[in-house]
RNA sequence: GCCGAGGUGGCGAAACUGGCAGACGCACUAGCCUUAGGAGCUAGCGCCGCAAGGCAUGCGGGUUCAAAUCCCGCCCUCGGCACCA
């Protein structure tokens, strides 16, 4: 092989860019297809392998589309604002900016040199003011609209450094720079209303093409549950503690009510509670607690009574203790349960704490109902109602509606749906990130800031660490904090907090389409007509988080009139990670990262390219295998030998030529499905054949070189040109493949004896079962198995199979 | 703990609606060849066995003429769990 990739590949990337071949056109009129990948964090390590799989993956599949006759959206940019940037930043004094412009530089070099089919005119950056004015811009709208809000929540704090904390930086309950104990502190954040598009997220899922796992994981993070409100009215006060339930055919057997020790009722009734002491005391332990631990079965159940409160069941009239415990949450549903038999946290911390309790519904289980009825067992499931009144002899189910409308009646409960999702946290006490366009007044309170005078740009800040108070560095920079009010003209302050980094990745699909425009996000037009995205993969990990939170914006947008659809992605794909050699994860602190310029070197892009489609499933983590790629790299070889051998064109080759239709057929199919790994090997098993061939027909190559193209974007654009072609081979048209020549005229049939194999014999397609199964009982060791046995039945499936079930 | 994905040779894996387990590739072994190269060619390669044959898809049951594939129970690995991106 004398393929010198290093020159050829260096050609044609540059006759490439020249001549803009992947350039998307938006007023084609072809049909258009939007293929996109994530956007990655322009880490300071550089470009790694694992990178390459999901953008080669894509790239595949827009080269297709391409070949396919469609106008193709293939974009890439950098989501540049985050945590690792403005940590480098700290520790060296170099401004965020220049790290991240080092870093893009090197990542986009890194990128060319693989030969990607991306449009980079459209490449956008998230920390590129002129980006980020529209992310303030929809911060804006979503504010006008109400679902930006402040509200108080904790967040991570470090008593000896005096910052505040990511959850990433949390190491064990202690903070990862000097090892003190994290303690949870209260601050006022900003919020986006996500919950209210909760439903709408949910259901849409329905109307989109996502891997099963993605759906699930967002169905799961969504969390509807159905249920009811019910008021419970606090005994010789005003107050009312309302309680969400999902089994309110339960309520009869409710003897006392759990409250979570955030719940802001609890400080309401301080007055009237006799133990306030011990109340707040416990209150405060559990704070720092996290909520996998205090909700975790694993964990013994503790509470603690507030003394002196009671109130009323609304269904039964009987007054009931009210209790705190950690085991219930704030922010699900409204911070408060009911608590009876039927949940084994309350009968749990019932039978510690001696709590009276009743049961209501017994299961169908004559065995188990006794047991039930004496207390002796808690029973969650579902059954019959007892003890219920009117409701008594109903099945859980049955009784559920009814005992609603009931209460509703009442006055005392209504439907209501719940979900697990919460409002999302938007502010970061943090330096590298958007600034939130909002001024505080005192006088007027929150103002947002004049459109017209976004972007609101980053100031120069001389350090980059948060302040002592926990504010962003922002809020030291005087001169930019201090402004007039919009509204009064009098002194007010700037938000000094940021956006998150997920802000910038909940839109930029948009922006790809008119990256440009300095008068809106994207003009209307184009993205009516690129949107939405076709195809989007990503990591699994990316499911619940940035899927939801870009699915939110863009629905949010649609609502302004602003994005056309209301479902950003059409199709949604993932890939799996790349492992290092010994399965574990590739990181820079274990030193086991590989680069993608030292295998460029070696053995070509078009290996590497090649070696990651094949070295497993897409969609399953593999790790790096060094010698993997001398696989890639020969059978890149022998694609290039055989074109120099002289054995194509010389005439025709039938069995070539059916070959080839199988290949393309195989290949059309499993890139669909992302089955790169098998449509490889489809093209090493035809490669292979055609080597051994003396006659490789010219049709069957040319052919062969379209469906090699988007996987080896190189070599089959040297070859066709090798043929005599002037024009590139990734503007041609993908092959068809014949169907009336796949069917081969033979078929082998297997012949088990009691379902085990035991020979084979090759017949012509469609021969008759009588025949078949004579030839079937003579043919090489069968007639041993059925020696002087008696054949009981014969499974007889056509062109394929016959088995003898003796005794 | 909850949710999700997965478990097949020495390794990465393949196997369409249940129908020849191990395609393709890596590694390895033997031989050949050579402008000694991250070369190439030919053959072999699940395990046990000289063979006939037997045993094999995480473990234990089941359904079926036939199970990697379907059902029940269990074990293990990986990913996510809301301020990493």
């Amino acid at each position: 092989m004398n393929y010198n990739h290093k020159l050829i590949e260096k050609k044609w990337q540059k006759k490439w860019e020249e001549s803009k071949i992947y350039r998307a056109d938006d007023t084609s009129s072809k049909p258009k297809y939007y293929a996109l990948v994530e956007f990655p964090y322009p880490s300071g390590e550089g470009l790694h392998v694992g990178h390459i799989r999901p953008y080669t993956g894509l790239d595949v599949i827009a080269r297709k589309r391409r070949m396919q006759g469609f106008n193709v959206l293939y974009p890439f940019g950098w989501d540049a604002f985050g945590l690792p940037t403005e940590n480098y930043a700290i520790k060296t004094g170099i401004h965020p900016k220049i790290i991240t412009k080092k870093n893009t530089d090197t990542f986009r070099r890194q990128l060319k040199s693989l030969g990607f089919s991306f449009d980079w005119d459209r490449e956008v950056n998230t920390t590129d003011p002129t980006y980020y004015k529209w992310t303030q811009w929809i911060f804006l709208q979503l504010y006008k609209k109400g679902l930006a809000y402040k509200a108080k929540m904790a967040i991570n704090w470090c008593p000896k450094d005096k910052i505040g904390l990511a959850n990433e930086e949390v190491i064990g309950g202690a903070c990862e720079r000097c090892g003190t104990a994290v303690e949870k502190k209260e601050k006022e954040q900003w919020m986006l209303a996500i919950t209210q598009y909760a439903q709408r997220l949910y259901d849409d899922l329905d109307s989109v093409d996502y891997i099963p796992a993605a759906k699930t994981g967002q169905r799961n993070w969504i969390g509807p549950s159905a249920g009811a409100l019910v008021k419970f009215p606090v005994v010789g006060s005003e107050h009312c503690i309302e309680v969400f339930t999902t089994r309110i055919d339960t309520i009869f057997s409710g003897t006392y009510v759990v409250l979570a020790p955030e719940h802001p009722m609890i400080e309401d009734l301080k007055g009237s509670i006799t133990n306030w002491d011990e109340v707040e005391q416990y209150c405060a332990e559990v704070r720092n607690i996290s909520d996998i631990e205090r909700t975790s079965f694993e964990r013994p159940v503790s509470g603690i009574a507030l003394r002196g409160i009671h109130v009323t069941n609304p269904a039964t009239g009987e007054e009931m203790p009210v209790w705190v415990a950690d085991f219930v949450l704030a922010h699900y549903g409204t911070g408060a349960v009911f608590a009876d038999a039927h949940d084994a946290r309350d009968f749990e911390l019932a039978k510690k704490y001696n709590i009276p309790l009743k049961t209501s519904i017994v299961p169908d289980d004559k065995d188990l109902a006794p047991q039930v009825e004496n207390l002796e067992v808690c029973f969650e499931g579902e059954g019959i109602l007892i003890h219920s009144q009117r409701f008594d002899g109903m099945t859980s189910s049955e009784a559920r509606p009814k005992i609603i409308e009931w209460l509703k009646e009442k006055g005392s409960a209504e439907p209501h749906t719940t979900y697990k999702l919460r409002d999302w946290v938007f502010s970061r006490q943090r330096y590298w990130g958007e600034p939130i366009p909002m001024i505080h007044c005192d006088a007027c309170g929150w103002q947002p800031v004049s459109e017209d005078d976004l972007p609101l740009e980053l100031p120069e800040v001389e350090r980059y660490e948060p302040t002592d108070t926990g504010e962003s560095p922002l809020a030291s920079m005087t001169d930019w904090v201090n402004v007039s009010c919009p509204v009064c003209g009098g002194s007010a302050k700037r938000e000094t907090d940021t956006m998150p980094n997920w802000a910038g990745s909940s839109w930029y699909f948009l922006r790809y389409v008119d990256p440009h425009n300095a008068n809106s996000l994207a003009d209307k037009e184009k993205l009516t007509h690129w949107m939405p995205v076709d195809w989007y993969n990503g990591g699994m990990e990316h499911t619940t988080l940035h899927l939801l939170y870009s699915r939110f914006w863009n629905k949010f947008l649609y609502d302004i009139g602003v994005s056309p659809v209301s479902e950003a992605y059409q199709k949604r794909t993932s890939h799996g990670i790349v492992l290092a050699s010994g399965g574990e994860k590739m990181s820079k602190s274990r030193g086991n990262v590989v680069n993608p310029d030292t295998v460029v070197d070696i053995v070509g892009a078009d290996a590497l390219r090649i070696y990651e489609m094949f070295m497993g499933p897409f969609d399953q983590a593999i790790p790096w295998d060094e010698r993997g790629l001398n696989g890639a790299h020969r059978f890149l070889g022998k694609v290039w030998d055989i074109a120099q051998k002289g054995s194509v064109g010389r005439g025709e080759n039938e069995s070539i030529t059916r070959l080839l239709q199988k290949t393309i057929k195989k290949v059309t199919e499993d890139i669909e499905s992302m089955s790169f790994n098998t449509a490889i090997s489809a093209l090493m098993i035809f490669t292979n054949e055609c080597y051994k061939a003396d006659i490789v027909p010219q049709e069957a190559w040319n052919s062969f070189l379209h469906i090699l193209a988007p996987f080896a974007p190189h070599m089959s654009e040297e070859l066709w040109h090798t043929q005599g072609h002037t024009t590139s081979v990734h503007r041609e048209t993908w092959p068809q493949y014949d169907a009336a020549r796949l069917e081969e005229e033979l078929v082998s049939i297997v012949i088990q004896v009691n379902g085990k194999m035991r020979g084979s014999f090759e017949t012509s397609r469609g021969s008759t079962k009588d025949a078949n199964i004579e030839t079937a009982k003579r043919a090489g060791h069968v007639s041993q198995y059925l020696e002087g046995k008696t054949i009981v039945r014969v499974v007889y499936v056509p062109d394929k199979l016959i088995n003898f079930v003796i005794k």
